[in-house]
DNA sequence: TCTGGGGTCCTAGGACCC
DNA sequence: TCTGGGGTCCTAGGACCC
């Protein structure tokens, strides 16, 4: 039997965000940005009037207020974002416990067991709750999987709801050109329109060998989706779980004197050590990442013996980084990274398994000499023993 | 007056081990 | 005296998404 899953996002999050905080921005042009001062200054969401102006995700600020003076500017406050994102997906939750979340603003929806409700109803009554309870404008996507559903949302926006069926992709996905596609980027679009594929119609048709040239094994995927076959399960588990924690920042300018360098590190660290607690994990690898003045980046992360946790730690591995990575030139900005996190608890399983291995090693060689002893006797045993020893000395 | 900050997934080469 | 093939880990970078 096919699912039904639900794509849900939320439309133009920060900005309905900041209506929802200060219900006196309705009815007019605004947009979430950050500094120009402290070059930060590029729209990260503007609100359907200032879309209608042609004002668009990652503009710079002053080309938006050239467009429209009088637009207004809030400051990004992300634990206002991240508390009412929380909201969101708490109601989703009632509605089915199959909710993976896939970003801080839209999540997938399995609501196939849901079968004595039928799925227009339960879509209008979760954007109607949504909008009353906590003011956030969705759009959902209605489709026998995720991509689909992920397409349907997008095709009408704000507060839409959209059902693509599988027998509707060649009428209503394939005309599309590949750019406007899930997965698809600027990059990948150009790989594809130099192979003479324009539309996703193209691209369900074309060669699979050629596409695996050009794009690996991602060029198969991408062909299975363009014929509407997607098969990832909705697992709220993958949504929960968060495989590193970074923290980054553009500088007001180009730095090249360490020592400042050192305090934002320093800074960076605390954040990211904060971070790691509030979420009980612990991780081994560092990365840092440095972007120079002219905007070339590098990541360089090495990955130490012990998991850490503590600010002091990851400052003092990503100085090391910085002392050996960087090339002297100004930097624009800095970043770090914990990589691979995992549960604390399991960190302490695994340094009782290691020193369990470690003694049982120890007991393996024993044997060892045992067995030595009974066929050589003599020097082959003082041997082992010197070897289990200094075995003994490098544990403690 | 260019170009944020948070992520995920995939690839590819080299080291190392059996 | 010659030297396979597979698996895993580490590192760096690219592409994509919101």
């Amino acid at each position: 039997m096919g699912r039904i899953i639900f794509h849900i996002d939320c439309n133009s999050f920060f900005a309905s965000c900041e209506e929802a905080y200060d219900p006196s921005l309705k009815g007019k042009p605004v947009v979430v940005a950050g500094d120009p001062k402290e070059r930060r200054g590029i729209v990260l969401a503007a609100n359907y009037l200032a879309k209608q102006l042609g004002i668009y995700t990652t503009m710079p600020l002053w080309e938006a207020k050239k467009k429209c003076p009088s637009l207004i500017v809030r400051k990004p406050n992300f634990s206002l974002y991240r508390a009412i994102s929380q909201q969101v997906f708490e109601r989703l939750q009632r509605v089915s416990p199959l909710l993976e979340r896939a970003s801080i603003d839209e999540g997938y929806l399995d609501v196939t067991e849901m079968a004595s409700v039928h799925p227009l109803i339960l879509a209008e009554h979760i954007q109607r709750d949504l909008l009353e309870t906590v003011q956030i404008p969705i759009s959902i996507g209605i489709a026998p999987n995720k991509f689909l559903a992920k397409m349907a949302s997008e095709m009408k926006k704000p507060l839409g709801i959209t059902v693509l069926r599988k027998r509707d992709v060649p009428n209503v996905l394939w005309p599309l050109t590949v750019e406007t596609m899930h997965g698809v980027g600027e990059k990948t679009a150009k790989k594809l329109n130099a192979m003479g594929i324009a539309t996703i119609g193209d691209l369900a048709k074309a060669n699979e060998i050629a596409l695996q040239q050009t794009l690996g094994i991602y060029g198969s995927r991408l062909k299975e989706w363009a014929n509407g076959i997607d098969h990832r399960p909705v697992n709220p588990e993958e949504g929960e779980k968060r495989k590193s924690i970074g923290n980054s920042i553009t500088l007001p300018y180009d730095v090249t004197e360490q020592r400042v360098l050192l305090d934002i590190l320093r800074q960076l660290a605390e954040s990211v050590g904060r971070r790691m607690k509030q979420k009980r994990v612990v991780s081994a690898t560092v990365q840092l990442t440095i972007r120079y003045h002219d905007f070339q980046t590098i990541t360089r992360s090495k990955t130490w013996d012990n998991p850490f946790q503590e600010a002091e730690e990851i400052f003092r591995y990503a100085a090391y980084l910085l002392k050996k990575h960087w090339n002297g030139e100004p930097i624009r900005l800095l970043g770090i990274t914990a990589l691979d996190v995992f549960d604390r608890k399991e960190a302490v399983k695994q340094l009782d398994l290691f020193h369990y291995e470690e003694e049982a090693k120890t007991e393996a060689l024993w044997k060892t000499v045992e067995k030595l002893r009974k066929k050589f006797g003599g020097t082959a045993i003082q041997k082992g023993a010197a070897l289990v020893e200094k075995k003994g000395e490098q544990q403690n």
